[in-house]
DNA sequence: GTCTATAAGCCGATAGAC
DNA sequence: GTCTATCGGCTTATAGAC
């Protein structure tokens, strides 16, 4: 009847909630067991290390995220005539979902904000290593779309529809769900909203 | 000859640098005092805690940065036509300018990027009360130059321009300085394209 | 105002019993 | 795999000499 949570998984979601909290170094790890309700030792037994049990939880979201919105590009660009709607859907949607519908995905998405803010080096090496792919993935995709723009131009852009959509979705953002409207539907209503203006932006004339 | 640099400020601008770079909770008291090469008592002395020195640093400079933002604002809509070009670039150009004239300017821009994402209630409070009137402020300009925009889509677009723009600065971002292009001339680019990003962001059809 | 010395406590990590 | 106990080191803050 009941799932059964893990060790691992009860201390990667109480890290999650934390760590989106206090930030990585404002979070200790005798903060998360005790949240996570297990010993302290466990979080060594099974990560190593903290460093280690911050890439884990990175890596628990990012490796469905980055399958789900290549997945999503390439349907869009096996269309006849790809738009830069149907490309940026497939950029924003899997994460909007993955805010929303999956438990302590909103948390994740506070977590991914606090790291792009963070300028430490294992935590970035770590991040553009295994995900920097994806944005070059999808500046390729849109490129021939924009041919007008050059490439310096294009990375600007891209730049910012990502931090926009970052911070649009860590929760200190202006707009808070009205009363008497579901939970998915503000989301389709952000991500409309927010592709309206991604697309404008980026097709800005030079 | 030399200008006299207080302990007080030699303080404030060695934290400012070292939260920059790892964080509010990620760099000591005595990671700072080394750095400024005074006594680490003299924290306490001249500010009494941590936390009161944190938001001393905001205060050195986001005093002059709102009153240049509000000064050219005002300046905008003095204008028989006032033009969201012009209030846009009210708001960033005091930013970039912060960042690249005064000493020490950048890494403040990548502490207030990490301020958005911190949700301490201490630092957040010190913040939205001393300095939230601004951004209200820019909305109320901004409304009328968009009367066919609905509130709620002007806000969500609002709180896209300034996720971007906070990402932009921070310069985790993916466009690095080109070999051969001064800092100052990056960040002039980084805000022409900004400012005609988020114009058109702004005016995209509804 | 600046210094030394220290209080009082939290930190990550580990050794070793079960 | 989970526990207790603990090591060594770091933290903010302060008391008190100069």
């Amino acid at each position: 009847m009941h799932p059964h949570f893990s060790t691992k998984e009860r201390i990667l979601s109480a890290a999650e909630e934390l760590f989106a909290r206090h930030g990585f170094a404002g979070a200790s790890l005798r903060q998360v067991t005790a949240a996570a309700n297990v010993n302290l030792a466990a979080v060594n037994y099974h990560f190593g290390s903290k460093d280690n049990l911050i890439n884990e939880l990175f890596r628990r979201r990012l490796d469905e995220l980055t399958a789900r919105r290549l997945e999503m590009l390439e349907q869009a660009e096996a269309q006849p005539k790809p738009t830069l709607e149907a490309i940026l859907e497939a950029f924003v949607l899997p994460a909007l979902n993955l805010a929303s519908d999956q438990l302590g995905g909103s948390a994740f998405m506070r977590v991914l904000a606090r790291a792009y803010a963070e300028h430490d080096q294992t935590l970035r090496k770590f991040l553009s290593g295994n995900y920097g792919h994806v944005l070059k993935r999808f500046a390729q995709a849109i490129r021939p779309l924009l041919p007008e723009l050059d490439k310096e131009a294009l990375y600007w852009r891209l730049d910012f529809v990502s931090g926009a959509l970052t911070y649009a979705m860590s929760d200190f953002g202006a707009v808070k769900r009205p009363p008497g409207r579901s939970e998915e539907d503000h989301r389709r209503q952000a991500a409309r909203e927010f592709v309206r203006f991604a697309v404008a932006g980026l097709r800005a004339p030079e």
